[in-house]
Formats: structure tokens, sequence, C-alpha cells
DNA sequence: CTCCCATGCGTAGCGTTACTACCTATAGCG
DNA sequence: CGCTATAGGTAGTAACGCTACGCATGGGAG
């Protein structure tokens, strides 16, 4: 799966992945793939920057420790990253709905 | 509805208003508005080069006519095009499937 | 008659954003 | 001792839709 088609959809799967609770960028970069059954195993070099990017918006805050000898920075929510996913949840349903009837063929064949 | 999250996916929704015939631009663009209910208006400056970027690939052909004084370049499916549609949609299910998955929340809410 | 608008095509430059490629460091295993 | 997995990071590139323009014609408003 080409993740360049991710344009504008990356944040809220970033966002969904740290709903469940906190984590560092390794787990969640790795909760992605788990998540997607293996489609998106994004580079640590798009997850990386792409968490800063979230950071600075204030949608996300992390805090460092040091696990193992290793230093990690563990992400959590911010309430507006909850406001920010819940946005994103809406704004893909309407977006998917909107390519898939414009795209035609069978609407929502899903994975059925 | 921010167009920007179409990156990667313009081409197919181009293709798709092709499909049933022959269009130029113009109705093109029109044809996008009105199948998505006015959610993707996209500026000329979007469709234009889109669509040369599609004929430039192979995926359509276009040719100048002149109706009522105007010129007009109308673009048909080439069997490249039609192929490639057929692949954006299959690409378009899976891609949706797997951020809806990964998005959590309700998977196929679509538009019932 | 003139001006504006819808139609119709087009380009130049910009900004966002994911990508490749690379670097640092530790722990554990062969 | 080197390789791999884990864990974090940066620099530079490229794709692509966007904004903001420009050109032209025909028809309707004034």
């Amino acid at each position: 799966m080409r993740a360049e088609a991710l344009k504008g959809h990356l944040d809220g799967l970033l966002l969904a992945a740290l709903e469940d609770g906190p984590r560092h960028g390794y787990a969640v970069k790795e909760a992605l793939r788990d998540t997607t059954g293996g489609k998106f195993d994004l580079p640590t070099g798009t997850v990386y920057p792409a968490l800063h990017r979230l950071e600075q918006a204030g949608l996300i805050s992390g805090s460092w420790s040091v696990v193992g000898g290793r230093r990690r920075r563990t992400y959590e929510l911010t309430d507006e990253g909850r406001r920010s996913l819940a946005g994103a949840r809406d704004h893909w349903q309407e977006f998917a709905a909107a390519i898939s009837t414009a795209l035609g063929g069978s609407p929502w064949p899903a994975t059925n």
C-alpha cells in the first residue's frame, strides 16, 4: 500500500493509535502497522516528524522517559487532540462517501 | 470539503467522470461537482493540470473541437485509462477499508 | 452599446506533507 | 565483534492540489 495516498489522513490515524492510551513513537508505528494488517507500515522518517507536528499543534503531548537504557518519548492525546480525532472521523466518513459515490462501481463493498 | 485530502485520489475521480463518455475539461469539473453533491467543486487550476497529467500518462486522449466559437478539448478514456480506473477502484476500496479500520469508531457507517 | 458574467482553457509559483536516506544509541544474540 | 531490533532524530526531495492570475467568446443586463 503506497502511503503517499495518506496525504491529509495520517494525522487522524496517529491520533486514533493514541486513543487507547499513551504510546511512544515506535509503538504508534507498530500499532498502525498491526491495525491495518500490515498495509500501512510507515517508515520512522514519516512517523516521527508527523508526531512532532501533532505535538506542536497541541493535539498530543509528549514526555521523555528512560526504559532499559533507551530514552522514549511517550505521547498522549490532549483534549484538543480528542476533539480533532472526532473531527477527523467525521471528515473521513464524509470524504469516503463522496469518493465512493464519484468513483462509482459498487459503493460500499468493504471487506465482505 | 477540503480537496487537499484528495492527494492521490483525484486521478481516479477524473477517470470515473470520463467513463460515461467523452467530456471536455469544464464538463468533467461540473460532473465531479454534481456527483459529489457539491463536495468536490474543484478549481479549474486543479482540474486542467490533472487532465494534462492523465493525458501525458496515456490514460486519456484529448482532441480539440470548436463549439460556439469556443475551443474545447474533449477527453476520452483510453484502454489503459479504463484499466487504471479499475485499479483505482480496487486500490480505493483497500485503502478505505484500511483507514476505516485504523481510524476505529463505527467501521462502515456510510450514508445509510 | 457597453460591461459583466458564465463558459472554457491555460500557466506560474506556493505550501503542505510523506518520502528516501542517513545519523545516533542501547540491548541482546550469534 | 558485528548484526539486528528497538528507539529517536534530521536533511533534503518530490508530488500534487492550491491560489492567483491571464486569455478568449457569447449572451444577457444595464
